[in-house]
DNA sequence: CGGGCTAGCTGCGAG
DNA sequence: CTCGCAGTTAGCCCG
């Protein structure tokens, strides 16, 4: 049975003020317009908004919301027997009006808002970790910085290896691929230019596709294949070896 | 008032099987292994879990969830006055387990699955309708192919000039980043080997930063300043025009 | 604020 | 399947 929309509207209010997670299901149409536009007819949907004035509406599909906003303004009003939601921002400018013709469901609900999640494996920490020892790379690397700000991008770690070259090392956390082969090359250039020196990139990575291999090999870039495991509270390195064009078996290697 | 677990366990098992999107709320811990590692400490959290096994844990904040899985095997146990929500997934092997030490609200919808979504202002549309009229960039630009696959990647639009060299054409719908001109320089070195013909890079976006038109020119590449507006039922281009070095207003033009 | 980047990216489409 | 990439990418961090 349906909600009377003037009272959806009372309680949606309600809901949105205490700031509790709202979730309201109905048949809508919703509209947008902003950075790109879109319309999605007439259906049954679920709109969520949360405390910082996330709105998402979710279809009974995908892990995305079919529309969405952030840090939105939301205002409720009715009009001709439809209750419209409307999200609101400038910068850049956009808009997302949900026409609710009916409402089956309106929903406060207090959740925790804080990002309380402790994550392992990332690149940050694959990263960390081969900084503190680069010899896992090679024997007498020694390391210069982490995360060096460049003009055009930011180095993973800069090195220098046992004879004096600068060396650039770029860390993945899943298969290599051109985008990766790129951002090394474009650091080794800049890096090169800058201090005037013999400059290496080595990319390190769990495996690389056959295509970004042949790139990285034509622009003197080397390949170390990184193997880590993910243990309870952190990802740990198991290995870490160079491989090179005759060898094949890694190009197979998935995550 | 909660929920007893055996009962909320019962109804979660008949929406499952329903189809119908699930929404369970309560106080939880998560934890997942998988592509990376991550847990959630016991807290109010919401559980959605749609038709197509789309597996997510909301909390309060974000668009996106804190955690979550596509595809999924959702199963459920009870377990020593715990209900356990796991979801599992082969390849890559992935487990997200949620803890429920209390249900607060549990609901099924019957919420639209199809994604009858129509979106215009795509980056596809813009090549659509560049390749309707190349002449936009330069008069005599004779069409090729459009999403034409190289080994290396995919160009959006092959053309040949008025003196019979081949233009590749990048079209962004937003600021054209480092890793655009990057793309660019990849697909134009490739077809300059394949064809053995003299070429040239286009980049066509709203704007570009300083130092992605720094690297650009120092590529030999080209940047075309695209204004397009979205109007109702799709998005059109209103003008394309050349922009070089010593022109620096369309730097600042945000889109 | 913009600039550059990672992401357990997701989702799509071609080979 | 894998490969390459767009995305209203979102969210982060650093200048």
């Amino acid at each position: 049975m349906p909600i009377q929309l003037s009272d959806a509207k009372k309680l949606i209010e309600g809901i949105l003020n205490k700031r509790e997670m709202l979730l309201v299901t109905g048949e809508c149409f919703v509209r947008y317009q902003g950075r790109a536009g879109s319309k999605l007819p007439k259906g049954k949907r679920m709109l969520m908004v949360k405390a910082d004035k996330s709105f998402a509406i979710h279809q009974n599909r995908f892990l995305r919301p079919v529309n969405y906003m952030m840090n939105a303004v939301v205002s409720t009003k009715l009009k001709e027997n439809v209750l419209v939601i409307e999200a609101l921002k400038r910068k850049p400018k956009e808009l997302i009006e949900v026409f609710f013709y009916s409402v089956d469901f309106v929903k406060g609900l207090e959740i925790e808002g804080e990002k309380d999640l402790s994550l392992f494996g990332s690149e940050k920490e694959l990263s960390d970790q081969l900084m503190q020892d680069l010899s896992l790379i090679e024997p007498g690397l020694k390391p210069l910085k982490q995360e060096s700000p460049l003009r055009k991008g930011v180095i993973d770690i800069l090195a220098e290896d046992s004879e004096g070259s600068i060396v650039v090392v770029e860390v993945k956390r899943r298969r290599a691929d051109l985008n990766a082969v790129s951002q090394l090359q474009r650091y080794m250039k800049q890096v090169e230019k800058i201090k005037g020196k013999k400059t290496r990139g080595i990319l390190c990575a769990p495996s690389i596709g056959k295509h970004s291999m042949e790139l990285l090999e034509r622009s003197d870039l080397e390949f170390y294949k990184l193997d880590y495991e993910i243990s309870n509270p952190k990802a740990e390195i198991k290995g870490l070896q160079k491989k090179q064009k005759g060898i094949k078996d890694f190009i197979e290697g998935k995550q």
